[in-house]
DNA sequence: TATCATTAGTGAATTATTTCTCAGTCGGAA
DNA sequence: TTCCGACTGAGAAATAATTCACTAATGATA
């Protein structure tokens, strides 16, 4: 077995990582409709990939699966959640409770893959107070020190306005956060040691159009 | 000039399309502090990535630049604007209004990057009738060719729950759409002449929890 | 005007990623 | 028990993407 990052090994490539939580959510939706082996062949036809690609990045990290049988379902998704680390609950932080971080605060699938939002802030004053998603209440994001010590989180996500966001990021960064999902149309400025992921949806528009005429 | 997408030459990677409107989106802001000209040096510290990539992207298409001085920012936007085809506006339906969709037809951002939500469509009847976004109101998902009819409409934004997708999906490309954004956590199944990009918080989330330990 | 620092564009070299191919294992059928 | 089709894991090969390194152009300055 290749374990992963282990002394000396060389380590496993993003590209590949970055698939791997693609290859569980399909998983756990065959898993959902009963059922119990697959192969690298089906699941790479599900997901447009082939299944070469599939069994390669797999055995990164094991050999999960059985020669002849395919895998098991449900202990393919257990060694991926463990790979990802999402064998756990993680706390996450929400900056902004305009509409788009009240659909984040709403969203109803961070819970079973691993995510739950614990708290979430904004500056504005007519805002602060508020009950957003599941039971929160929105929190002022000056005491952003004192949310972070208390809930012991690490990762953040960024629903603010682009002109706010990397002032946003600096503090988030200073409070000790390292893992931030920005929503803002805005590259950031950061450390080395943080790691930041983006959603924007005109991104994508922009490079499908490209190829509509 | 390499003229893009000229008879018998090579396509240009799909993964430098990719790029275009990260710098552009970066251009852009950088116009709107008042600067004029950019080097693929600044271009490449502002987004993590080196002045050599920028170049050979941008030399796909032409020779925007000039030696010594760099590039025009507002040239090279327009040029941008160009070849990503968004130097237009393009209508978008949008399907599903709940949390999400509503977030999605607030949206500011899209009307300066070349697009218009222009019909937002759910099946709720209690839904139906509702005003959204900027002078909008909810129509009928069973109204859908019609509304594709009269918008001339060719992409599509999907702010459904995952169990409704794929379904949503098979309707909007068999009413005519060909580029469809899905922010549903599913892989869909469509015919080769239809683009989807993907939009879903949980695989950052887990592409980043692998790094955190 | 000559010199210099700066920078784009580009072929070559390097590195990364994907695909191919096949030996070996598996479970079921004969 | 043996055979057979299905399937994985992995080295090799092929392809793709990135970076290097250099030429040539530019504008500023002495």
């Amino acid at each position: 077995m290749n374990d992963e990052r282990a002394p000396g090994k060389a380590p496993i490539p993003d590209i590949v990582i970055g698939r791997l939580p693609v290859y569980l959510r399909t998983l756990r939706l065959l898993a959902d409709e009963g059922r119990e082996v697959t192969s690298s062949q089906e699941l790479g036809e599900h997901l447009g990939i082939s299944s070469a690609q599939i069994r390669k990045d797999l055995s990164h990290f094991g050999e999960f699966g059985k020669q002849g049988t395919g895998y098991n379902i449900a202990f393919l998704c257990q060694q991926l959640q463990k790979i990802l680390n999402v064998d756990r609950i993680w706390p996450v932080i929400l900056v902004g409770a305009g509409s788009l971080g009240t659909a984040i605060a709403n969203y109803q699938e961070f819970e079973s893959s691993g995510f739950r939002i614990v708290t979430v802030l904004d500056e504005d004053p007519q805002k602060i107070g508020q009950p957003i998603g599941d039971g929160l209440r929105i929190e002022d994001f000056a005491d952003l020190n004192q949310q972070v010590e208390e809930s012991n989180v690490r990762i953040a996500v960024m629903a603010v306005p682009a002109y706010a966001a990397q002032r946003v990021a600096s503090q988030l960064i200073e409070a000790g956060l390292s893992s931030i999902l920005c929503y803002a149309p805005i590259t950031l400025a950061v450390p080395s040691h943080v790691r930041v992921e983006y959603i924007d949806p005109v991104v994508h528009f922009q490079h499908m159009t490209y190829y509509l005429r």
